[in-house]
DNA sequence: GCCGTTTTCGGCCCGACTGTTTTCAGTCG
């Protein structure tokens, strides 16, 4: 499938002609284009050998030209043209804040200088400063901007971005004038990672608000400031906005810094089709200015004729639509979560005993935990000898003869480098649930690396695939496999795959979990802890399900133990079948 | 470049803050 390649090219282009400084509206219809090939739940191959390339949203004439041409002959000539005429290093420089087009036109033109860092020595020189319409400062931005481009390519993981929105929100909302605060903005929608952080605040008095946050403990740099909104660098130069709104506007404040910017334009257009304005104060007529809503988000997208869309949801990739035919997805929530299938004990490398984890899957008001350690093979990760893993389901079984919560017996065997599974049949057999995992060698070819996955989900004993692609985010790329094969197997073979919750993992990523909600393959959610407080990250994994417009019966730890156990051992009957 | 209940031209989402310039363009979200 080409459509995430496509829609990478229709960006590039729409990037170029903001640096040639081309007419904005030409510029946003690529960009709009890009959203919508990236967004498609089909290939867009199909409309292509169809012929129905216009009917998609957004493509027009000459954009569909584009995708036949590079479909047909693998390049689109203006996207050629346009690299031979706009140097590369000027698209870099897009991703220096503070740097926009115009700025980035001017230094070309006047300067000569294409390149980063050409650009980097000539605001060393004070060379910026001379140009007319920049001054000492903008060169000064342009300085730092350099350095935090440099310095911050990746994004904050969500957990990171999380902590220190609160830590930030804590000191905002003692302030008494502070009727609420909020994250807003990729934090509240659930992303992955974060760029940047976005706080909402309500209050009468917004100065007061201001004044207390541009002064909070941890503020390197403030970058703006006025009497409704600043802009910060914190510690790790990491960006924290903070807009203040009355009450009145909670609602349409949130709305908008939520987003995402692709999510606030469509409902504009909704809103300008019915006669009224939307901004971040309120939704009103458009002629006489009356106000419509504003005090809750669920006001203004009723009045908007929308059912109430979930920030998780908000990314213009068709919620809207099916917002008004009341056709959203009813979203698995964290009251649907009945227990954790990926927990790791001092049997291998977990700090935690399984009746503490046990305790505290109480506590969350879980009816069961999954009790995965390591396997043999995993030396590194003190995996359990067969011995190990025989004395640990005696103590299962005595555990559960008093425990609340239902212990199911559990492993996370590794997938070996053949494919093969690192313990024998016979004591997989055991397991009330067996999860197959890949822990080591990384590095094999792709075929190598398909063929060692589908050989593991070939063994009728592997249940649930955990993090399925091994990625860390920021640290580790995931690995080269072919997800429309795995999910296309997994549905075949019945094998549930997890979404890993834990922070840096966050495997399977919303595309693949799409993918697999597309076959019908079942989900199951694991926070992968190994101490106490990693418990409460299900809710990473969670994010993304939801964003993935998962309900409820996707999702395997929405089951009691005993529907668990049937949907486990049902699958292993057929699997046998299948393999006998 | 796209689109059409103001339909084949003329619109296209909206506002805060900064910096450089004296009224607004650029950037950001």
């Amino acid at each position: 499938m080409k459509n995430k390649e496509i829609a990478g090219k229709f960006l590039e282009i729409a990037h170029l002609l903001e640096i040639k400084g081309e007419n904005s509206f030409k510029i946003r219809s690529y960009e709009k284009a890009a959203e919508t090939i990236e967004s498609l739940d089909h290939d867009i191959k199909d409309d292509y050998i169809s012929g129905n390339l216009e009917e998609l949203d957004g493509i027009g004439k000459g954009i569909a030209a584009k995708i036949s041409e590079y479909l047909s002959a693998g390049k689109i000539t203006k996207l050629e043209e346009l690299r031979k005429e706009i140097p590369r290093g000027l698209l870099e420089m897009l991703k220096v804040p503070g740097l926009g087009p115009a700025k980035i036109r001017l230094i070309h033109k006047e300067l000569g200088i294409k390149t980063m860092r050409g650009l980097d020595i000539a605001a060393r020189r004070g060379e910026l400063a001379a140009l007319s319409g920049l001054g000492e400062k903008s060169a000064a931005n342009i300085l730092r901007g350099l350095e935090i481009a440099s310095r911050l390519d990746g994004r904050l993981l969500m957990s990171t971005a999380e902590n220190m929105a609160d830590d930030f929100l804590e000191v905002i909302r003692k302030d008494k004038s502070c009727r609420a605060a909020l994250a807003c903005g990729s934090v509240r929608r659930g992303c992955e990672t974060v760029g940047d952080i976005d706080l909402l605040a309500v209050s009468e008095t917004p100065e007061k608000i201001i004044d207390t946050f541009v002064k909070i403990d941890g503020v390197e740099k403030v970058t703006s400031s006025g009497p409704t909104k600043a802009s910060v660098y914190s510690t790790g130069d990491v960006q924290i906005d903070l807009r203040v709104v009355a009450p009145a506007s909670f609602g349409a404040a949130m709305l908008y810094f939520t987003g995402s910017k692709e999510h606030n334009i469509a409902l504009r257009k909704c809103a300008s089709a019915m006669g009224c304005t939307l901004n971040e104060y309120a939704l009103s007529d458009q002629k006489s200015g009356e106000y419509r809503a504003g005090e809750t988000e669920k006001d203004v997208y009723k009045r908007l004729g929308l059912d109430y869309i979930p920030p998780e949801l908000r990314e213009n990739r068709g919620e809207i639509e099916q917002a008004s035919r009341h056709a959203l997805p009813s979203l698995i929530e964290a009251k649907d979560i009945k227990g954790d299938l990926h927990l790791h004990s001092v049997y291998s490398d977990g700090a935690v005993e399984i009746r503490g984890l046990a305790a505290r899957a109480s506590e969350l008001g879980y009816e069961w935990i999954g009790s995965c350690d390591h396997s043999m093979s995993l030396t590194i990760a003190r995996g359990l000898s067969v011995k190990n893993l025989m004395k640990k389901k005696k103590e299962i079984e005595s555990l559960n003869k008093t425990s609340r919560v239902r212990i199911l017996f559990g492993a996370e065997v590794d997938i070996l480098s053949d494919g093969s599974l690192d313990y024998p049949d016979e004591i997989l057999k055991e397991l009330d649930v067996c999860l197959g995992a890949v822990h080591a060698v990384f590095n094999q070819s792709p075929e190598v690396l398909n063929k060692r996955i589908m050989r593991a989900m070939d063994n009728p004993y592997l249940d649930v695939l955990a993090h399925p692609t091994a990625r860390l985010i920021g640290k580790r790329p995931p690995l080269a496999l072919d997800m429309e094969k795995v999910t296309a197997k997994a549905a075949e073979k019945n094998i549930i795959l997890e979404v890993n919750a834990f922070p840096d993992r966050r495997d399977l990523k919303e595309e693949h979990i799409r993918m697999a909600l597309a076959k019908g393959v079942m989900l199951s959610l694991g926070s992968d802890s190994h101490a106490l407080h990693h418990m409460d990250n299900m809710r990473y994994g969670l994010m993304n399900l939801r964003r993935a417009g998962c309900g409820k019966r996707d999702v395997l730890n929405t089951r009691t133990a005993a529907e668990l156990s049937k949907i486990i051992s049902s699958r292993r009957r057929k699997a046998n079948g299948y393999s006998a």
